[in-house]
DNA sequence: ATGGTAGAGCATCTA
């Protein structure tokens, strides 16, 4: 990209230590700025901060065991690192929130609780958790300043971030509440940057299950966002999903992928 | 129209 630019990337990889072969292949290829990372299933003394060092990169991690684990990582100055909600939240624990600022933005990096099914109790902590998101963020100011939340919402937005809108019926990630939960955040002044690019485009999904050949057939949605504040989003250039990381699953040659794609943005300094 | 996969870590649990 041109010198007058900055690209910024979040990556659900499902595994920092299992995806560090194709991580390597990628960062080189695509070359971010700033990357998030989200499911690193690290604890901070298992981080391989090393790795990114070697790459030229700053990190700050959050995770603390086997699940869950976010990083922001960046080769456009790295400071002011914030780990987790300020306050006791409902799943604080669960090391979900990393924040830094980052050649002069603010980003927010999460990973928002799955949910499992709409009846249990840890979909009621979804929405509670996406409702102290919405503070923590509204804290942010984004509606004055250049602020990006991005990483695994698992929430799509819309119907037309889901291959088919019957399969999901009943099902989380598309329930009105979550959805009114990322439309409540936009409304602090944020836009979701790939949609703003394709206000209609159908197909553009971020996560496909590993099994039954979903990733193949086009059986995905579109579950990873990045969200932008409005003086970072009328400067974006482009916006993009890389499926080509997604590709090559049980693959004896390949390096495996997650079952997320990364999610890349070009945005004028 | 989930459960055929993958990753944690060693029996299942989570997604």
């Amino acid at each position: 990209m041109s010198e007058g630019s900055v690209r910024l990337a979040t990556w659900n990889v499902n595994s920092l230590k299992a995806r560090l072969p194709l991580l390597e292949r990628w960062m080189v290829g695509t070359q971010p700025d700033v990357l998030c990372l989200q499911e690193t299933k690290l604890a901070d003394d298992a981080f391989p901060t090393g790795f990114f060092s070697d790459l030229g990169y700053e990190v700050a991690h959050h995770g603390n065991g086997p699940w869950n684990g976010v990083a922001i990582v960046s080769r456009v100055g790295l400071e002011e690192a914030d780990r987790g909600f300020a306050d006791d939240v409902a799943g604080e624990a669960e090391t979900r929130l990393v924040r830094a600022r980052c050649g002069g933005i603010t980003v927010v990096c999460v990973y928002v609780p799955n949910g499992r099914s709409v009846d249990s109790e840890h979909y009621q902590a979804k929405l509670a958790w996406l409702d102290a998101l919405h503070g923590y963020v509204a804290g942010t100011r984004p509606a004055g300043s250049d602020v990006v939340v991005c990483g695994d919402f698992n929430v799509a937005p819309s119907d037309l971030d889901v291959f088919d809108p019957a399969f999901f019926e009943g099902a989380t990630h598309v329930t009105p509440a979550e959805r009114e939960a990322v439309a409540r955040l936009l409304d602090l002044g944020l836009e979701d940057a790939l949609r703003m690019q394709y206000p209609e485009t159908g197909g553009l999904f971020s996560w496909w299950d590993y099994r039954a050949g979903n990733f193949h057939k086009g059986r995905g949605m579109r579950i990873d966002l990045i969200l932008a504040s409005r003086s970072l989003a009328e400067r974006i250039e482009w916006v993009l999903i890389d499926r080509n990381a997604r590709r090559g699953q049980g693959s004896k040659t390949e390096p495996q992928p997650s079952d997320h794609a990364p999610v890349v943005m070009g945005v004028r300094k």
